[in-house]
DNA sequence: GCCAAATCAGACTGTTTCGTTCCGAATTGC
DNA sequence: GCAATTCGGAACGAAACAGTCTGATTTGGC
């Protein structure tokens, strides 16, 4: 139930390289320096983030770091799956996978379908340009309730 | 992300126990043998469910086990954080944690609260008695999709 | 064309948590 | 008082995670 440190670091690591937007280029030591984790971690990060097609690498000299997509068709769904895989609270919603015994008569199953639907959906609403605002917490915390509430509300049924 | 084994375990068991309303008393064996999961496993799962008082366990020859409240009247949170402690996603919306060195300045954690209280919301509206109804699987999810929709137009803002 | 610097990418190790199993304490019925 | 049956907590093994390190690749300058 609780998330990975992994995914919480990548959202902060993303956060931070949402803001050098304009200067193209960020190295991950930078990166490391403005967030205060260790260098290390950021490096095996950004190569999580650049293999799922988050982050655009360059090497060689003068090289670095780039969002591959604008921030704004980033969200903290994509973030926690580039970490972590696909999100599934439980064995039996994950496509592909069928090693509940039980499965046809399992009565839970549907249950665990419509929870984990909600949970991305409230992940998936999340841009990476609302995670980066310079807004005072409170306001921010206003602002994504807002947007949360509206977007259950748009999507109706499905959430 | 990922909700733990056990979790789902005991929803199971908890979904069977409840299946036994009339008759107080079921041994953890007898719960093990219907869900077909191990007998050392179910009797771990009794034993923090009872302490974390869902279950009311009589000892002795004829003893058993029972609901210690209505099912009507447990969900699928007091479940989940029976075995799992509180959820929290991130160890920063974790009452009395504060290990994060950002803290105040923070953007991210707003935006975790709120995802929190959403993945909360979704588990707090499944009670007991709709895991245990005996309805088709589809039948089933149309039921708990209306259910979980119209929670959250009644929650609106909070969810 | 070559060298050197800087970068990302993958593999490895130690630690923590999870899952499972086992054995002991307690209580009731005969 | 005895025995059977029950729950309760402690211990073991396994898997995943977090963190660190070294190597492969590319660019820019000489």
């Amino acid at each position: 139930m609780r998330l990975s440190n992994l995914a919480d670091y990548a959202v902060v690591t993303m956060c931070a390289a949402a803001r050098h937007c304009g200067s193209a280029r960020v190295s991950a030591a930078e990166l490391a320096e403005e967030t205060g984790l260790p260098a290390p971690t950021v490096q095996k990060l950004v190569s999580l983030l650049s293999r799922a097609g988050l982050l655009r690498a360059t090497r060689g000299s003068g090289g670095g770091l780039q969002l591959a997509r604008p921030a704004a068709a980033i969200t903290l769904a994509d973030i926690v799956e580039a970490v972590e895989g696909p999100i599934a609270l439980t064995s039996c919603v994950e496509q592909g996978r069928h090693d509940c015994a039980l499965e046809g008569s399992c009565n839970v199953r549907p249950h665990w379908t419509i929870v984990n639907d909600a949970l991305r959906g409230a992940l998936a609403n999340v841009p990476l340009t609302q995670l980066s605002s310079p807004f005072a917490s409170s306001e921010v915390e206003k602002q994504v309730r807002e947007r949360v509430s509206t977007s259950l509300d748009t999507n109706g049924v499905l959430l």
